[in-house]
DNA sequence: GTAAGTACATACATTTGTGTAAGTATGGAT
DNA sequence: ATCCATACTTACACAAATGTATGTACTTAC
């Protein structure tokens, strides 16, 4: 365990620190759903974009290079032709994923109530 | 219980579902920070923009709006002058906060090892 | 021969998020 | 008399996110 390998824990509430990075990535519109969409198996690039309803390949792509970059989601790519790429969650990113997955399931849970707020505060 | 209240689970993978927006919302640069420092106490807007770093007035009031519209925080004014306006968390909002704490808490926690995986893998 | 599928990259256009500056009404401190 | 603090709103501007269209190199299906 060398000196980078100590590094103090992040901070959110402070603006320059490099976790707000890392939250960018995690929340941003398409990487909440590429975590959750890779939880439970292993995707190729056409199923992913398949499967998350509305990403545009330019957005998957750059989503999975920003969660790939982050230690996230690991690439796997098959010298074949055509092309085939398998997209996983790292550990790292299975960690992320849950919690994730816990904030997306409340959501999707909680929308009636909350649809419901909206009528009434119209 | 009327036909309203029975409304379906939302799904997050169907890109014209409404829990497409409520993400937008709490998953939100400053959406995440806000609902993480209303957790434990009720604090005025200024206060907010304190604890909050890096926020702008304008970006803190067009969150708090779009939070307080999902029903997530309340806003409560006194008709003082100067003017003093506390913001708290609802309970929908208390169970969003707890979420998104936990992903907010294994980002900072984690960051040391992101952050070595940057450097590896630049 | 033509179209479709694969996994992208690149250029360009547009939409959205976000920041900055200023304004509002008032009271208290200097 | 001037400045600061409060809790915003509005106008303007810029940077970032995102979408669209196109190209690549090759194979299989029609």
């Amino acid at each position: 365990m060398n000196l980078t390998a100590k590094m103090e824990r992040g901070d959110l509430m402070a603006a320059a620190c490099p976790s707000r990075e890392v939250l960018k990535h995690v929340t941003s519109r398409w990487g909440v759903l590429v975590l959750i969409a890779l939880r439970d198996e292993t995707l190729r690039f056409s199923q992913l974009r398949r499967r998350v309803g509305g990403v545009s390949e330019r957005m998957l792509a750059q989503t999975l290079q920003w969660l790939e970059g982050d230690g996230l989601v690991k690439r796997v790519a098959h010298e074949v032709v055509p092309p085939h790429v398998d997209y996983s969650l790292t550990p790292l990113g299975q960690q992320a994923a849950e919690r994730v997955a816990a904030l997306a399931d409340w959501i999707e849970t909680s929308l009636p109530k909350i649809a419901a707020h909206r009528k009434v505060g119209s």
